[in-house]
DNA sequence: CCGGATCCGTTTCGATACTG
DNA sequence: CAGTATCGAAACGGATCCGG
């Protein structure tokens, strides 16, 4: 299915909501770097409830905005397999900046309090090392 | 009217989408932080173009989530102004990382070339003057 | 005029059921 | 397991109206 595309007026100081401006994408997103999830099933339990569609849905737009890849698990063959691209992987310091807020501000959201304090106090070495986590993990195939 | 509150499950690394799990008010942020606006006509012009519906909708929305003050301009006795409080402030640093991302990796979104260099090279200076600007504009009343 | 509120057609979302 | 199909509910967006 051909995916709707809006275009948005330019602004002096912007930024791409067309990946970030819906409830979902950054959940999945999350579960891929902090969580090692990388299967359609593993979203559906891992995160809050999402319904399949809207999975799959985001999970297509993803891969179109060049965020995440998906291809056939070569070990189990109907498995689907997905993964961060550098782009998607480039996105960990927003995460780090959204976990960090929402532990400062938003009483309900509780990220581990070691986690939240390793971030205040060591933000750009927690970004490095989760980003080299990852690229280990992922670096069986080249990336775009 | 009363606002409807969705409640989400809690999670290991959690972070709040409430305020920013939709297409405009993070842009709504910005034009206050980035542009100084705090007008609802400066809203609706300033940025894409939002609904006034959708837009009066955000602005409560993000008013009862300690985001934002709403109050009437003490000089001209009919306009509204609307404020950030400590809370919102404090999502430059998130800001800062979209913008950064956005410039790095959407060709589309264009933020000045001098912003984005010096957001790339002393991104936490960067922020603390963003953040100084916004308190002195704001000094007047007493947040929370 | 400014800051919305209301109405209404259209689009998107989301829960469930179903399929290869 | 990894998604479609369906369909009602909610959100959006445009236009218009309204109180101060």
């Amino acid at each position: 299915m051909a995916r709707k595309q809006k275009r948005r007026s330019r602004c002096p100081i912007a930024f791409s909501l067309d990946c970030f401006g819906d409830r979902w994408s950054l959940l999945v997103i999350r579960d891929m770097v902090f969580k090692g999830k990388c299967y359609f099933g593993e979203f559906l339990t891992a995160g809050e409830d999402i319904a399949t569609n809207v999975l799959a849905d985001r999970l297509e737009r993803l891969e179109d905005a060049g965020i995440i890849t998906r291809r056939r698990d070569p070990e189990k063959g109907t498995k689907i397999v997905y993964g961060l691209t550098d782009r998607g992987i480039d996105l960990v310091p927003l995460l780090l900046e959204l976990i960090a807020w929402s532990g400062r501000h938003d009483p309900g959201t509780a990220a581990p309090r070691k986690f939240l304090r390793e971030l205040e106090s060591n933000r750009d070495e927690l970004a490095r090392r989760t980003i080299r986590n990852l690229r280990e993990r992922q670096a069986a195939e080249p990336q775009r």
